[in-house]
DNA sequence: CTTGACTCCGTACCAAGGTACGGGGTTTAG
DNA sequence: CTAAACCCCGTACCTTGGTACGGAGTCAAG
């Protein structure tokens, strides 16, 4: 069954304008339209709006998740470009992990000071992603 | 020594007026100056400056930031109000965790699939971050 | 067969996070 | 002592990622 960007937009949580916006980026592929123009999107629509708005909250720009989301081993990309990005990537998300398990450690500190009422350096959390 | 904004710039990779910038938005204390009025930062700065820009990264806000760096058990912040702050944010960072270590182990079928030259499925990455 | 909710599209506007400009004073190397 | 390189401040401008607006067509319920 067919969503109208309406009720895409409410199903993924997002603004239709936003579904427009997203369209007119490329990040959502054109969907067929019914006789009167209306836009008709598969289910599988609402995941990778879904995606997109995660991404972003990873830090990833627009850029990067259009990038991201092209990322696949088929006829119409080299094998060795998809290896390059997908490595690149794979490099930009170990660090972001590295530095946020740091943040959290930095954190569980803070709380266990705070739970036995120690104070703690000027900035604890400011040391974590130190160097 | 202390540097001047110039040179703190230049040492933590960011442009002088961003510098400024931050200081407007409560980001960065005001720095002593100098009798001319110039500004003179402590090295630590530097640090500083690094975690702003690596919180981005990581999908913070600059307001976000601004809680974060604020995060201490000191005289002037109730525990309870440091450990709700800390512990919501903690939460945050473990979800983003999560998902960063989907998104890689997708990339890694990838890079694994390329190497065999094996087609994936139509957005491989998409799968990871569903529900 | 009309009224209210939806959709279309283009264009204008908005918030966050900077970045540039420009007229002035300062510092320092030659 | 002067030119290059800094710094001051206020204000204007820019990019990214949306959001809103508004006139026109569509569709479903009553």
């Amino acid at each position: 069954m067919a969503l109208s960007i309406g009720q895409l937009a409410r199903r993924a949580d997002v603004n239709v304008e936003t579904v427009r916006y997203y369209e007119r980026r490329g990040l959502l592929p054109e969907p067929p339209r019914t006789a009167a123009g209306y836009r008709q999107y598969d289910p599988d629509t609402i995941a990778r709006l879904h995606f997109i708005k995660r991404a972003q909250d990873l830090g990833f720009t627009l850029n990067e998740v259009e990038e991201l989301l092209s990322l696949r081993v088929d006829p119409g990309t080299s094998c060795e470009e998809v290896r390059t990005t997908a490595s690149r990537k794979r490099r930009e998300i170990d660090r972001k992990i590295r530095d946020l398990r740091r943040m959290k450690s930095s954190l569980e500190d803070l709380i266990a000071a705070c739970d036995t009422r120690r104070s703690t350096s000027a900035c604890p959390i400011l040391e974590a992603l130190d160097t």
